[in-house]
Parts: structure tokens; sequence; C-alpha cells
DNA sequence: TTAGGGTTAG
């Protein structure tokens, strides 16, 4: 409906136009300038055009007014709301930029409210409705509504539409319904790349690293669809965790036989995948022949030698990246102090503390004061450690008392670690190797009858260890190992390896440590179980294949025990192997019947 | 006649 007051606009017409022609010529006019709107002022200018002519009255004029308004970066969904609102009827379209625009802007409970409007109202939803719908269901890991939806796009006939199963898949991966992704990816007749990117997406976020570098083989195999640079991201990160270098190498080679120039965060990605796989060399060459770095480069590179133990070449870096005029942040600092406590460097360690305070102006996290009582402690200033976490203006947590409670065990002071212990009770801590070192701290010191009273504790709390695993790779598979496993095909061999390992062993001297066993059996049995830890079962494994002289690579879930340390540091010296073995932010090289952590981890 | 999904580093 056309306002009458438009029609009196007649200097527009031309003399042989018709008012009629002339307001359709307006229409498209105010459409153009709706389309060229760059900001909210653009858009006010715009939509008071479409008061004045009266436009507003077409629904199409009002629905483009409407998306204009929600959907673009620099949209107003306070604005949207009130434009939807004096829309007289709303439709399915209309609807939707709600949905959408509401999801695009976080506000994801909002979203669904307006698609609980649309139902009430009557009004159909289409397949453009449930990619937005799906989107918020995720980012509010609401998996109960989500499925209602899937309902409703069932019932409406809407479940073959590519986006929403992309969206579906992604809405399951992202809640930890990884079977149900599987099984709307495993349904879809035609799949392009954002449904390969989302299936990989659904198991990497449920931390199946293994079976996301599966089905990119897979996607390969296919042809269909070629990686785009992302998902190669993604991949390089499922091999970091992994520690697969085979696999990390593959994709740097395809990367170069498919990409003419590599952009940074590939390069940078490259980079953290050969650090976390134990070529610290190789990511050190990457990272030189990267020209043009940033703050992420630096920061992979900076952890990366800190996590080999190189600490003065991360701390060289750090001044370089200074120099180069890029600014540090708490992350990086992380690494910075982490580097200084691992080498004992105490002072330099505290001139860092105090230019990250007062000349970058970071506040220290929880993080931070960790690494200070971590660089403190190993120095051996217990005393200055514990003061130190007494005067932290923030909740001390369970990693820095347990910073000071190695520290104390390996520096011998009781009176601290049982004021170390006491916290970690106090917390909650369900972690059972706090008491256990208690318990031997006990025993160092001959303190028969505390040691039987945390024994005991021990036995009441029933505290269960994390379940630990060794990955290990060979010819671009990863194979896991749990203790005590019996599950792989080729156990036999396995098993038997370690009976020649553990006969060679003796000739150096070796004898079981079995101090960290915290199982109530006797100690011939004690024996036996530690024979068959993962870390054991994975050097078996790889010694039966792999060539030798190499490398034998190894990433760990958790600490390894002091009987695996010892055990495979003799046979990296029997078996002229370099052994390197990753735990969760560190690494230990074996070689010739050393550890590059000089035996305090 | 308008529009929808995934993936990017420490």
């Amino acid at each position: 409906m056309i306002g009458t007051s438009v029609l009196h606009q007649t200097h527009f017409l031309l003399p042989s136009e018709s008012p009629q022609v002339n307001l359709r010529l307006k229409e498209q006019e105010c459409l153009t300038l709706l389309r060229r709107c760059m900001n909210i002022e653009e858009f006010r200018q715009a939509h008071a055009q479409i008061l004045r002519w009266g436009f507003f009255c077409s629904s199409f004029c009002a629905s483009n007014l409407l998306a204009t308004c929600a959907l673009p970066d620099w949209g107003s969904m306070d604005y949207a709301s009130s434009i939807f609102q004096q829309i007289e009827e709303p439709g399915t379209f209309e609807f939707n930029t709600m949905i959408k625009g509401y999801a695009k802007d976080f506000n994801m409970e909002k979203s669904l409210f307006v698609y609980c409007e649309m139902l009430e109202k009557g009004v159909q939803s289409d397949n453009f409705t449930f990619p937005s719908l799906l989107k918020a269901c995720t980012w509010l890991n609401a998996i109960k509504e989500g499925m209602q939806i899937h309902g409703n796009i069932i019932k409406l006939g809407f479940e073959s539409d590519l986006y929403v199963q992309n969206s579906l898949i992604n809405m399951y991966g992202k809640c930890g319904e990884i079977k149900l992704s599987c099984a709307v990816f495993e349904q879809m007749g035609q799949k392009d790349a954002a449904s390969w990117s989302a299936i990989m997406a659904a198991h990497t976020s449920s931390g199946m690293w293994s079976e996301s570098l599966q089905l990119f083989e897979e996607m390969g195999h296919g042809r269909s669809c070629r990686p785009e640079e992302s998902l190669y991201v993604s991949m390089l990160s499922a091999c970091s965790h992994l520690g697969a270098l085979d696999f990390g190498r593959f994709l740097h080679g395809v990367l170069l036989r498919n990409f003419s120039e590599l952009n940074l965060t590939v390069k940078t990605s490259l980079t953290d995948m050969y650090i976390n796989c134990g070529c610290v060399e190789k990511a050190l060459c990457l990272f030189r022949r990267t020209t043009k770095k940033n703050k992420f480069s630096y920061s992979v590179m900076i952890s990366g030698l800190a996590m080999h133990g190189r600490s003065k070449e991360a701390l060289e870096l750090f001044s370089e990246m200074l120099l180069e005029g890029l600014q540090p942040d708490d992350v990086i600092y992380v690494s910075v102090l982490t580097a200084c406590s691992r080498d004992g460097l105490v002072d330099e360690g505290l001139q860092f503390w105090n230019r990250m305070k007062f000349e970058h102006g970071i506040e220290p996290t929880i993080q931070h004061y960790c690494c200070i009582v971590d660089l403190v402690g190993r120095a051996g200033m217990l005393d200055e450690a514990l003061e130190f976490i007494r005067s932290m203006p923030i909740q001390p947590n369970d990693v820095v008392w347990r910073s000071l409670l190695s520290a104390c065990k390996a520096h011998h002071n009781l009176k601290i670690g049982e004021i170390a212990t006491k916290s970690l009770v106090r917390l909650n801590s369900r972690n059972p190797s706090d008491l256990l070192i208690l318990s031997h701290m006990y025993a160092r010191a001959k303190k028969w009858e505390d040691l039987a009273k945390v024994r005991t504790e021990l036995a009441c709390k029933h505290l269960h260890q994390t379940p630990g695993y060794s990955l290990v790779e060979v010819k671009r598979k990863v194979y896991r190992f749990v203790s005590q496993d019996k599950s792989h095909p080729e156990s036999e061999d396995i098993y038997e390896m370690i009976h020649q390992m553990e006969w060679q062993l003796k000739f150096e001297g070796y004898s079981a440590d079995t101090s960290e066993i915290l199982l109530d059996v006797d100690e011939e049995e004690k024996k036996q179980r530690l024979k068959s830890h993962s870390q054991k079962l994975a050097i078996s494994f790889a010694l039966i294949h792999t060539a030798e002289g190499v490398p034998i690579r190894i990433a760990r879930n958790l600490r390894m025990c002091n009987d695996c340390h010892t055990y495979t540091k003799s046979i990296s010296k029997i078996y002229g192997r370099e052994i390197i073995v990753r735990e969760r932010n560190r690494f230990h090289h074996f070689k010739d019947g050393a550890c590059s952590c000089r035996d305090y981890w």
C-alpha cells in the first residue's frame, strides 16, 4: 500500500512517466541505498528515506530493511528488533532473519526464543530457519532442544538439506554426541568441504585426534573436496596432540605441493607440530625461514624451546622478539618464567616477573604465580616459596601447592612438605601422588607412625590415578598403549621384547623401583605390574617396528614414574636409540643413558 | 526477489 503523501511528490515525475513507474524506481533507489549501507548512520538515512516514501508497508522493503540492520557486522539487534515489532505480519523470512541476527550477535537464548515465537504464531519454518538455530543450540550446549529441533526438521522434510545436515553434525559433535554426529554424516548423500570439516572438528573436540586424521585420509581418497588451509591447521594440531610426526610430515609435503605460499598461521602450526613431535631443530629451521613473524610464531617457539629444556635459547628469542617491537603477553611470559625455572635462573626469573608487571603492565595469573613457586622452590629456597604463596593476592590452587610439594621432595624439607600436603587436602585434591610424595618423605625421615597414618588415609580415600597411556607412531598410524595392555594383536611379540629388554637391563645394574605403585599387593606383583607400564610397552613396540638408530618418540598423558624414567635411560644406552618422551608440558630426551631433564621433573 | 553450514596458531 502506498501512502497518499508520496503521490503528491510530483516534482520527481518526468512528463511521460506514470506515478507508479516512478514510485517503483524510487523503491529500487531505496533498496540500492540499503544494499550500499556500510554503517549504522548510513542505515538510518536509508531507513528515513523508506519511511518518507511510505515504502515500509511493502513487505519486501521492510524485510530488506530488517535484514540490512540485523545481519552485517555493524548491525544492531536492538534496532532490528524495533523494526521487527513494527512489521504487522512477519513471515518466515523475517523470523529467520531475527534468529540468525541474534545467533550472529551471540545472543543465543534470544535466537531460540524467536523460534518459539515463530512456532506459537504458526509461521512455517523452512530450510533457512535451522542452521542458525542449531548453531545457537551448539553454543548453549542445549542438546535436548537441539534434538527436538532435529525432530521438527525430519517432520518438515528438511533432513536432506546440505546446510541443515552440516549444522546437525556440528551441533552433535560439539555437544559431545559424537555417535549422533557420525550417524548424520554417514547418512548423507553428498558431502562438501564443510561436511568434512564439521565431522573432523566433531572428532577433535572430543579428543579423537587419531580418528580425525583417518577422516582426513578418507576425504583425500574421495577427491571430491580439496582441503583448505584452515583444515590443514586443524590436522596439524591433531598431529601435535598425538605426537604423530610421520603424519605431520606427510601433511607438510601435501601443503608444499598444493600451495605456492603458506600463510603465517599454517607455518606456525607446522612449527608447533614439529616441536610437539620432538623435532625442535626442524621447528627452529622453519621458524628462522619465516620472514614476517608475529607474537604467535614467537610464542610457539619460545615455549617449545622451554619445553625441550633449551632455556637460554628461549630467553634469547624473547629478547629478539622485544627488539622486533612485538609486545609480549601473559602467555609468552608463562613460557619465559618456565624457561628460567627449568634452568635454575632465579635472579633472571624474578627480574622478568617485575618486567612483566611494571614494564609490560601484565597482571599475573595463577599460572605465573605457579611458575615463581616452581622457580624459587626448585632452587631450594623453600621458605621464600612458602612466603610467596602466603602473600599471593589470589587464592593459591592445587597446582601452586603441588609445585611446592615437589620442591620439598627434591630438597627433603618435610616441615614445609607437610604444610603443602595439608593445603592440598584442604583443597580436596583427589590426586593420590600428593599423599604418596608425603609418605616417601616420612619413610626417608624414618617417621614410621606418620607414614602409617598417611598410608591409611590413602587407603580410606580410595583415590584413583587417572589411567595413563602412551602413544607411539609407526608408519603414519598412532598406537595407544595403557598399563598391562594385552589388546594389541602383536601382544605376544611385545611382551617377548619386554622380556629381552629386562634381561639386558640386568647387566646395566637396573633394579625395579616399586615405590610409586599404590596397589596393596606384594613386592613381586608390584614388579610384574611395573614391567608392563604403558611407556615400556610403547618402547617395545617401537623397537620391533622401527629401524636401528631411528629415534623413538612417545607422547604420554601423565608424568612418568621414577622407574620408567630410570628404565628408559638405560634402554637408550643399551639399544643406541634416542628416546624422546613428551609429557603434558615437557620433553625428556633420553640418550646414552642420560636424560635432558637432569632427573628433576 | 532477499538468506543458511564447517575449519585458522601459543
